[in-house]
RNA sequence: GCCUUGGUAGCUCAGUUGGAUAGAGCAACUGCCUUCUAAGCAGUAGGUCAUGGGUUCGAAUCCCGUCCAGGGUACCA
């Protein structure tokens, strides 16, 4: 049984035998002692005051004697001020570490007779452009969300929709076909999601100057947004690929292949992937059809000009557009008819959208929206909203090329893991092509770490001068300290060390213990991290449990400690680290190397 | 204007449902490699938790006001 709640019984006794009182939940607060002070797990006793009418120090003193006498494990107590520090036995520590070194599932809970399953959305690129930061940061944090979750004993269907139609996709037509020259990554060497993605800032630099000639004829800005003529041509080609027009179908079916081979290198890169693959060409359609019928229903209404809009005023929203007057659809109208799909498809129990902040809108809405259309999943939804990545410049923009392109960002990264490790003369009894995984394991890690550590619903910065580093508070720090618990037990083997279960020590060192706690606090950051939807949690533990073994490691010999017991112990105590650490890390996404 | 999110060390970030003296990393300075990986460890310095009130045994955390910044706001996605 975990420590809290073998504490939260006692107490609960202590409470009813001391002063006749039950207490409500919460009102028993039980936290981990700070370090400075002897003991391990501290209760706070102000709550308790107002039923023992005596002072803090005495009502502490009270329940400690209660808990020292009637709880196993309870070794001895001190109260300080208000907080009641207990200190626990030697040997539950040493039982909950043997528990975290057996368990080959340690801290995955198992899927349950009917485990509930989660769709989790995640990626969802336009297809006129390539991926940059910010996508970087919605595919890391979907992946790990992902894997969070399957921990703790969800089935998880990882999904993509991919944006491939829509007026976006047209822009980068049009330039292709205005000023492409028959460009295509064969003949030009170019990756096609960048390829296209050129076009696209080509559409915006035409486009920009056409409304600047206008608004210099005397238009508003407004008109000449709408009358420019590229945009008109770029809706044109959405209106005949809607008509189902072949010339302009074949150019659309090029162009995102082009953009997909491109997607694909990028995600193996990156080391996430999906299990269904949704096309808003394919679930549009059904969600202009749900609009229609909503329409018919009386859900909702249109206008003059043929457009079909939804009132969400009594919702405390706005009128919200679902059809064009032109009867285009919308990013909204897809959206309701890849929900439909996706519920048609799956028994889903949880649906989240893992989605940028600046979306939070779209989502309120289309939860409502879905509601009205009868769905009574539809308010449900869970829309995973993290924050943005700015460079010191501000935010990114695609169609001003304002940004950190995805696949350059890794390969810079790799090079510079590269020179670090030829620095530091690492990795020189590695074979170059063990070199070379490794420095690619390291680049990611620190990439996905950087990025993921960060509270998912806050904004970060990103600077490309000086943000990724391989000190401190890192991935690379935490796969070092991987790969030197492998040397040491690399090692011990060499030596034929063999460890035992049977754990027979004295005492513990202060920092044994330190560890040991921290290990035994695993399961339960698995579990916050799925409750807080944030893998950050899961980065922050793995960082703490890391320094913590560092400080141990330097303070003690583990091979070369002369006491055989303490010796097993200690290597123990590594072996289940490393355990930790790598179960942990890869439910960020981030591999371990053997020897960096 | 309205809605919404945020403001913690020079910089990037932690800080559990309100708890003890607000923590890390980077950058700066100082020590520690003839024994298991120095991508490490230890130390120094750095704070009016934007700001003013309130709630209470106790507030970075909860409530109200103000300032500043990001995002959204009806035919972009």
């Amino acid at each position: 049984m975990k420590i809290e709640n073998i504490i939260q019984k006692g107490v609960e006794a202590a409470l009813a035998e001391l002063y006749d009182f039950t207490p409500v939940a919460n009102q028993i607060q039980i936290q981990n002692t700070r370090k400075d002070l002897d003991g391990d797990i501290t209760i706070v006793v102000f709550p308790f005051l107002r039923v023992s009418k005596k002072s803090p120090e005495q009502t502490g003193e009270e329940i400690g004697i209660f808990i020292q006498q009637n709880v196993d494990v309870v070794n001895s107590f001190n109260v300080i001020k208000g907080f009641l520090n207990l200190e626990i036995t030697k040997n539950y520590w040493i039982d909950s570490l043997l528990d975290a070194y057996t368990n080959e599932n340690f801290g995955i809970s198992s899927e349950g007779e009917n485990p509930n399953t989660v769709m989790v959305e995640y990626s969802s690129p336009n297809t006129n452009k390539p991926l940059h930061l910010g996508h970087i940061r919605n595919n890391l944090l979907g992946f790990s969300i992902s894997e969070i979750l399957k921990a703790n004993g969800n089935k998880v269907v990882k999904t993509n929709i991919v944006n491939d139609r829509g007026i976006h996709i047209c822009k980068s037509m049009y330039a292709w076909q205005k000023w492409g020259n028959g460009k295509t990554p064969e003949n030009s060497g170019i990756k096609g999601d960048h390829l296209v993605g050129e076009f696209y800032v080509e559409f915006d630099k035409h486009y920009k100057a056409e409304i600047a000639e206008l608004v210099e004829k005397g238009l508003s800005k407004e008109d000449a947004e709408n009358q420019a003529p590229s945009i008109l041509a770029a809706r044109e080609l959405l209106l005949k690929w809607e008509a189902k027009d072949d010339e302009t179908l074949n150019l659309w079916k090029t162009m995102n292949t082009w953009v997909y081979d491109g997607f694909e290198i990028t995600y193996k890169k990156l080391g996430v992937d999906f299990d269904k693959i949704y096309y808003e060409s394919e679930t549009y359609l059904v969600g202009k059809k749900e609009v229609l019928r909503g329409l018919k229903k009386g859900i909702f209404y249109q206008k003059d000009d043929n457009s079909v809009w939804a009132d969400l005023t009594n919702e405390k929203l706005d009128q919200k557009i679902l059809l064009r007057s032109d009867g285009t659809s919308v990013y909204m109208t897809q959206d309701i008819g890849t929900a439909k799909m996706r519920f048609e498809d799956y028994s889903i129990n949880e649906m989240i959208y893992v989605v940028g902040n600046e979306q939070n809108y779209h989502f309120q809405v289309l939860a409502v929206l879905l509601d009205k259309l009868g769905y009574k999943w539809g308010k449900d939804l869970y829309h995973f909203s993290y924050g943005m990545v700015e460079l010191p410049s501000g935010k990114m923009k695609s169609r001003e090329g304002k940004v950190v392109d995805a696949d350059d960002l890794v390969e810079d990264m790799i090079k510079v893991a590269r020179n670090v490790a030829n620095e530091l003369g690492k990795l020189e009894s590695l074979s170059d092509s063990e070199a070379a995984e490794t420095h690619r394991m390291i680049a990611l890690g620190a990439l996905k770490y950087f990025i993921l550590k960060v509270d998912p619903k806050k904004n970060m910065l990103f600077n490309p001068e000086e943000s990724i580093d391989f000190n401190g508070n890192t991935g690379p720090f935490i796969q070092y300290t991987y790969a030197r618990i492998q040397s040491v037990l690399r090692k011990a083997a060499e030596k034929n060390i063999s460890i035992h279960k049977n754990i027979s020590v004295e005492t513990i060192s202060a920092k044994e213990k330190d560890l040991l706690k921290r290990v035994s606090l695993y399961p339960s950051i698995v579990n916050e991290a799925a409750n807080n939807h944030s893998p950050a949690v899961i980065a922050n533990y793995c960082f703490e449990l890391v320094k913590e073994y560092n400080q141990f490691y330097h303070d003690h010999y583990i091979i070369g400690e002369t006491d055989e017991e303490i010796r097993n112990l200690r290597l123990i105590l590594s072996s289940t680290v490393a355990s930790v650490i790598k179960k942990g890390m890869n439910l960020l996404g981030i591999e371990m190397p053997e020897r960096m």
